[in-house]
DNA sequence: GCAAAAGTGTTTACAGTACACCCATGG
DNA sequence: CCATGGGTGTACTGTAAACACTTTTGC
C-alpha cells in the first residue's frame, strides 16, 4: 500500500507562461530559443519546473520575474496539459498561464538575452511550429484572453499608463481580430466613465494630437458594484 | 545536473471531479465520505491519483466511470490547485474537473456505496466544510458552470432527454441563482429553434400537463455556424 | 368547482448599429 | 496647403424588460 502510494509521486510539473505585449499595433508574445534538448533551437514558451516547496502560483510569478524583472502583473491560470506523451524526457505536466505586460516597462534580463528571448507577432507565431505542445498552449491562452478582455478591463494592462482612445481601440482589434467602429467604440468606452481625462495631448505627431487618458480602477470597482456591465463586443463591426 | 533534474519528479497529481446533477428542483453535487486519513470521515469530492501512463483527460474520465458507470458525459477542466501545503501527505497537485450528468441515468456503483457517495444540494454544501481544499474547488467549478451555462447549451446535459420548459427554466434558475421571467424565458428559448417539440405531454400531473421537448444538437450546431448567439442572461429577472 | 401549474402578447425603453464630415497639427 | 489621423452626432432598428389573465388537467 505504501509503495503503491509512493509510486504516484513521480511526476514533474512545469509552468509555461504566455507573456503578451502590445506595441501599439499588434499583439505580441514573448518566446525563447531553446538551448537544450529536447527541441534544441526551437522556439518555446518561457517556463520552468515547479520546485518542491513552491506554490504553483508562486512558480508562475517567479518565471515571469526572472525573465522580465516585473512583479505584480496580470497573471491568469488557463489550463493544465497532461498527455502522458507530451514530454519526451518523462512524465511532465504543465500548467499554462498567461500574463499581460506593458511592453515599455519591460526589458529582458541579461541572463536571458543569451536565450534569445524575443517578441513575435501572435499572428505570425500561429503559422510556425513551437517546441512541445506549446502551440496548443498558446492557442488556449489566446482563446481565454479573447473571452476575458471582452468582459473585464484587463486590456489596460497591456497599455502604458497614458494612452489614446485610438490606441485602446487598436488593442481591442488586435486581440479580438475584428474591426471596431470608431464612433461607437468611443461612445461606449466614454459612457462607462472608467477613464480619466488627463487633459494632456500627444506631442510631436504630424496630425491633430490625441487626448490622453488613463484607466481609473477605483472608479471601475465602484461602478461594478453598482451594476456596470463592462462589455466590449464586436458586433460593433466595420467593413 | 541529472540528479537536479530528477529531483523535480516527485510530485503526485490527482484529479478531483465535481459531479453536478439536477433533480428537477435543485442543483446537486456528488460527495463521498472519506474512509481514510487524512480527513477521515469528512465529505470530499470524488478523485484519485493520475497513473504514470495515463493521460490527464483519461484519468478524469476514469474516475467518473468507476463511480457512476457513465461514459462520454460532459466533462470540463476548470483549474489546477497547487499550494505546496494543500495535501498533508506530500506534494500533491490536483486538477479540478466538473461534469454534468443526468441524475436519472445514474446509479452509484456497488464498490462506492460503502464510501457513502451521496447527492447534496449545492447550496447546502457551500455552508459546510469539506476535506482538503475541496470547498475552493467546488466554488471554482460552480463559478465556471455559471459562466458556461449562459453561453453554451450544456444545461441540457443535466436534464432527461424529454423535459418541459418549466424544468429547463428551473434548471437555469438553480444554476444561476436568479429568478427568470416565465414568458420572456420561453420566448427566448423557443425563438432559438433548438428544441424539438415532441408532441407529447406530461401524464398524471394534477394540473394542465406540460409539453415535452428535447434538445436538437445537430440543429444547434448548424445555427451556430449561421451566427446564432446562444445567451441565457439573467437580466430577465423577476421580483 | 377548486387547486395548481401551463401557456400566451403587447407595449415600452434602451442599447446597438450604421454612417460622413470637419478639426488640429507637422512638414 | 496638404497629408494624416483625431474627433464628433443622429436616426434607425432590434432586442430586453415588464407585466396579468386564460387554459387544462386531477381530485
Amino acid at each position: 500500500m505504501t509503495t503503491d502510494f509512493n509510486s504516484f509521486f513521480q511526476f514533474a510539473i512545469t509552468v509555461d507562461n504566455v507573456i503578451f505585449g502590445f506595441d501599439g499595433q499588434d499583439l505580441k508574445v514573448l518566446l525563447m530559443k531553446r538551448g537544450e534538448i529536447p527541441y534544441m533551437d526551437d522556439w518555446a514558451l518561457p517556463g520552468h519546473f515547479v520546485k518542491q516547496e513552491e506554490d504553483l502560483t508562486s512558480a508562475a510569478g517567479r518565471i515571469l520575474e526572472e525573465l522580465t524583472g516585473l512583479k505584480s502583473v496580470y497573471l491568469e491560470q488557463v489550463k493544465t496539459f497532461g498527455k502522458a506523451s507530451r514530454h519526451p524526457m518523462g512524465r511532465v505536466m504543465t500548467v499554462a498561464y498567461y500574463s499581460l505586460i506593458n511592453i515599455n516597462d519591460f526589458e529582458i534580463k541579461p541572463a536571458f538575452i543569451a536565450k534569445k528571448a524575443t517578441w513575435f507577432k501572435v499572428s505570425d507565431v500561429l503559422k510556425t511550429p513551437l517546441a512541445f505542445d506549446h502551440k496548443d498552449i498558446l492557442i488556449a491562452c489566446i482563446d481565454r484572453l479573447k473571452v476575458k478582455v471582452k468582459t473585464q478591463p484587463i486590456g489596460f494592462e497591456l497599455l502604458p499608463n497614458k494612452f489614446t482612445l485610438t490606441e485602446l481601440k487598436q488593442l481591442y482589434e488586435s486581440v479580438l481580430q475584428h474591426q471596431l467602429d470608431k464612433r461607437n467604440f468611443r461612445k461606449k468606452i466614454l459612457s462607462m466613465k472608467i477613464l480619466i481625462d488627463l487633459q494632456e495631448s500627444q506631442e510631436g505627431v504630424a496630425h491633430r494630437p490625441a487626448k490622453l487618458y488613463s484607466f481609473d480602477s477605483e472608479r471601475y470597482n465602484r461602478l461594478i458594484e453598482d451594476g456596470l456591465h463592462f462589455d466590449i463586443s464586436y458586433p460593433a463591426m466595420q467593413a
